[in-house]
DNA sequence: AACACGTGGTC
DNA sequence: TGACCAAGTGT
């Protein structure tokens, strides 16, 4: 285990800082659902949706996930169709699959009880560094560093520290750091109280100086330097992935959808029937035609175009074609299994998760028809 | 270490 | 309008 040296540390009163952090908390802490009570479960749920995903989005969704599932037993209860179910819209949805698996075991390893030790907690699906450091300060009082981007904002400012954030390495740096100032009497407030500073005051664009608790603890704001701070290299770029999907019925008026991989991009989510699309350019009904015929035996016509989506990703862009269609052949029972697609009633398509740009679809049908 | 993994909001 | 961002983790 090497030693970390932060040299500023020492130019901070550390008792002074801690009162005026947490006393700020206290007074100024936002309402949230999960603040309502110290549930290792609801902290749990809490901290994966919040995990690259703003409050204001995470509130309505963390709501009806606990109307849902008010306890970790249900959560670990429930089939796939509903956990995903409970998290469409919402993004990386791993994260749930992980809560799944991770809550499960909880269920059969500790007798439903979230375990309390780091060692313990971090072997759990989906629990990093940030997430096992949140639930034992948050839930249990442990005086264990959570650091998320906020914190890394804050203390990089407090302390002057001009590591690069975007690396993996400088997560540790900030680790040390919070073990040092961290207030063992409190250490739910003041770790929350770090990101709760970062979220309303010293945020990444104007940090609001002026009313900042802790102003009079920040080397960066004395220096006047805190607009360079936290340093931050990277950007990738993103790749364009042209795609043709189209809203198939049958004779029924039933939707095909098809189940998506159980692994890598949107996981095990539905979606219309689509493929990627390098050829070309003015064929794109031939080429789905073609290629669904070849993979399915059955050719579809494709009527309309729908329309055209562009949906972004982190790490790259789907500019999706879309078209309505119909297929008046019969696809075998078999067929449909072995590459799970699935015919289903307006009402029923209800019941499955899709990505976001996959609702637009619907959406655009919808509109178009006139009809809900 | 670097990249995959979603979505919606912001300046 | 195109980054850049928001309470990260797995591989």
């Amino acid at each position: 285990m090497k030693e970390i040296n932060i040299p500023t540390i020492e130019k901070i009163n550390i008792e002074a800082f801690q009162k005026d952090l947490v006393s700020w908390f206290l007074e100024e802490q936002r309402e949230l659902p999960w603040r309502e009570n110290k549930d290792p479960y609801r902290v749990w749920v809490s901290e994966i949706m919040l995990q690259q995903t703003r409050v204001d989005t995470v509130i309505p969704y963390f709501n009806r996930f606990i109307d849902w599932f008010p306890t970790l037993e249900d959560f670990a209860n429930a089939d796939e169709e509903k956990i995903l179910k409970a998290w469409e819209g919402l993004g990386y949805y791993s994260r749930v699959r992980n809560l799944h698996s991770a809550v499960q075991e909880v269920k059969a390893l500790y007798n439903g009880v979230v375990p309390d030790s780091p060692e313990e907690i971090s072997k759990l699906k989906g629990v990093g560094p940030y997430t096992a450091g949140a639930i034992l300060s948050i839930a249990y009082g442990k005086p264990e560093p959570a650091v998320d981007g906020n914190v890394m904002r804050v203390l990089s400012r407090i302390l002057m520290i001009y590591e690069d954030i975007a690396k993996p390495k400088t997560r540790k740096t900030f680790e040390a750091a919070v073990r040092k100032l961290i207030d063992h009497n409190h250490t739910s407030a003041f770790n929350q109280a770090l990101m709760e500073l970062g979220a309303l005051i010293c945020t990444p664009g104007k940090p609001a100086c002026l009313l900042c608790p802790v102003q009079s603890h920040c080397l960066a704001f004395e220096a006047g330097v805190q607009s360079e701070l936290p340093v931050k290299i990277q950007k990738k770029k993103t790749r364009d992935v042209p795609i043709v999907a189209v809203l198939l019925t049958n004779e029924k008026g039933e939707f095909l959808i098809h189940k998506r991989a159980s692994e890598g991009l949107l996981a095990n989510l539905w979606e219309y029937p689509n493929f990627e699309n390098h050829t070309s350019l003015q064929h794109k009904r031939e080429f789905f035609e073609s290629r669904f015929q070849e993979m399915y035996g059955v050719k579809p016509e494709i009527t309309d175009p729908l329309v055209k989506i562009e949906h972004v990703f982190s790490h790259l862009v789907w500019k999706v074609d879309t078209y309505t269609g119909t297929v008046k052949e019969k696809i075998s029972e078999a067929t449909l299994i072995e590459n799970q697609l699935k015919w289903v009633s307006k009402t029923e398509i209800e019941e499955f998760a899709f990505p976001v740009s996959h609702q637009k679809m619907m959406k655009a049908y919808n509109d178009k028809e006139g009809n809900n």
